[in-house]
DNA sequence: ATCAAATATTACCTATACGTAATAAATTTT
DNA sequence: AAAATTTATTACGTATAGGTAATATTTGAT
């Protein structure tokens, strides 16, 4: 451990060498989720949502008028179902939404969009999309595809790592 | 709004004509975060400290070993004074670091990693490198540095929507 | 058909994220 | 220099993130 301090203590990075602050992936993912996340919660909270409310309205509105039970709601947020469940206990108070037994499985809820739901899903959808494009237009245009392409396969590769982590895989 | 009702009864589906799910940012942006985040926590879990404490021990460690307050460490960790405040509490009562007044301007704390601290971070610092290695060898090694450059330009973009939507400047 | 295993959700807990207001100390203005 | 302004932090409140355990149901095995 002395070694470690005293490398330290003579002003050693320990692991910038191979990897500058301003790349490092982690650090660069952080500050553009809280970035958007935070300019989007700004600039909706006038329509007494929250950019994860967002989230579910749009995915309750996009095609799935049959609605969706939470299970459902929880992959496609790439969330947790103790999180989705107090989100929608909050937006079933608030109006947004319903929340019935499922007629064919009764441990499950249907989740369906009321009208107040689809009305701010859509006023919230032009603030969405206006914000997408500011941030987007930084990028040069002909990038986008494949940046998107790259940032999906770094996704998924997240996604399984955290999989992988849950049960003692970490080495085998 | 009963056009707007109508058009979804039937199906249709907002915006992903010109931008497919796959493909837009922001949910590829949500699914990256929260998937590496869940798997730095479960695999650091057993040091107790979690992937944010992780965060305030790294930049402690690296070339700051005179201290930093919590001003400098908030905007360092793209983050908010009341968060970053109650983190180094918990942080401080686990032993992980101390905080004393500042020298120079006695309404600032100056945060200073503890011995226990460094040790941890190591410990960790190795956790995190093994993960990021496997979740960026999902790409093209070659592709890497102008993703992340390019991630760098969005993340910018990011903050910056965010300091815009502050004060009302969102329309000039 | 019955009992065991799997599954959807809830209940409860701790850790952030971040907004607003209060507090105290430093800086600027008059 | 005293008062007004700015700034670092804390106090407090609501909204997620996500772990563990309990509950109710459904499914699968005997």
């Amino acid at each position: 451990m002395d070694d470690i301090s005293s490398a330290l203590d003579q002003g050693a990075m320990p692991d910038e060498v191979d990897s500058p602050v301003k790349f490092r992936f982690p650090l660069l993912l952080r500050r553009a989720w809280y970035g958007l996340n935070q300019a989007f919660r700004r600039r909706i909270v006038h329509l007494g949502i929250t950019p994860d409310q967002y989230t579910v309205l749009r995915n309750l509105c996009e095609k799935h008028m049959d609605g969706l039970t939470q299970k459902d709601l929880t992959q496609r947020m790439s969330s947790d179902p103790n999180t989705v469940a107090s989100l929608l206990e909050r937006m079933e108070g608030a109006g947004l939404l319903t929340r019935k037994i499922d007629d064919q499985d009764r441990r499950a809820r249907r989740i369906m969009l009321s009208a107040v739901g689809k009305k701010r899903f859509y006023q919230a959808q032009a603030i969405a999309q206006e914000l997408q494009g500011e941030v987007l237009g930084a990028l040069n245009g002909d990038d986008c595809p494949r940046f998107m392409h790259e940032l999906g396969i770094l996704a998924d590769a997240c996604r399984e790592a955290a999989d992988r982590s849950l049960k003692g895989t970490k080495t085998s």
